[in-house]
DNA sequence: TAGTACTTGAGACTGAGTATCGAGATTGAG
DNA sequence: CTCAATCTCGATACTCAGTCTCAAGTACTA
């Protein structure tokens, strides 16, 4: 278990292997992600782009969304109200554990599921956790607002 | 282990505690979803309806969606290509092991998963399998048309 | 049966995500 | 370094799943 984020600099090995360009604007932009340590929409790291000082266009961010999604870089979670939330991660065999308050994710790799029923074949099988993690429940009792949806 | 679906009528029991009606439309296309043993997007189900003679609108499909889900008759799955598709099923805890290829729905109790970390609370928590059934396996090798977009 | 409250569906609306295209930036070859 | 080829960027238009509204119709209650 380790909390998620904090990727080395290789991530350019693999985007590169995919035919992207390093922009200063990718950069930054990966790097606000990967060691932000929380899932975010789209339009969350656009705002949180924002903040850092830069001006990423709407389709700027889904496109680079799309290749680390395709890299193996980043997990969607697709949510209930019609957006989809954005982890940032390893192409390794792993889960996820995820504050629903303030959105903090945590990795894991156990998971000793197994499917019930020989005669399936399983292709993917999600095993993810949503609750509040230790500091917002000590700080709202985990009845803090729900980013979820 | 048990195959989804076929739920006695007992369901109008929960539906009308929530102030809904019973009407010929309702009753036909419950029967219809809870009856499939698989899942549907709202536009699949529309479409299985309008074969079994029903002429149901967008809002009225949607809306029995809603007032199933929220009294915990179904389950709802997001999916990447920003449609949702449904699971009618108990309220009871269970999973679902789910055919990429043909829908099919087979329920599961057993789920001994176990947050790895015991400072988080786990509000929900994601336990399911995705792949072929034996006889979407067998007919095309697993390979046929992933209907999960 | 009458009255009330819920249901239905057509159509307008919303907004997340996609497609397009011209101007600009990155890369690698020479 | 220079230049051409190729990719990037973002404004804008577009798509379409899902929501909202409202008038007419229908199920429940007394």
């Amino acid at each position: 278990m380790s909390t998620s984020g904090h990727q080395p600099e290789a991530v350019w090995t693999q985007l590169k292997r995919a035919g992207l360009r390093v922009t200063p604007l990718r950069r930054r932009l990966v790097r606000l992600f990967a060691t932000s340590g929380r899932w975010y929409s789209p339009q969350e790291l656009s705002a949180a782009a924002e903040k850092a000082g830069l001006h990423p266009g709407r389709a700027t961010v889904y496109r680079l969304i799309d290749a680390l999604t395709a890299a193996g870089l980043c997990k969607s979670y697709p949510q209930p109200n019609r957006l989809t939330r954005y982890v940032f991660c390893t192409p390794e065999h792993h889960h996820h554990m995820i504050c629903l308050d303030c959105g903090k994710v945590t990795d894991f790799a156990t998971c000793r599921v197994k499917a019930p029923d020989a005669t399936f074949t399983v292709k993917d099988h999600a095993v993810d956790f949503f609750g509040s993690c230790a500091v917002c429940r000590s700080s709202t009792g985990g009845r803090g607002r729900r980013i979820r949806g």
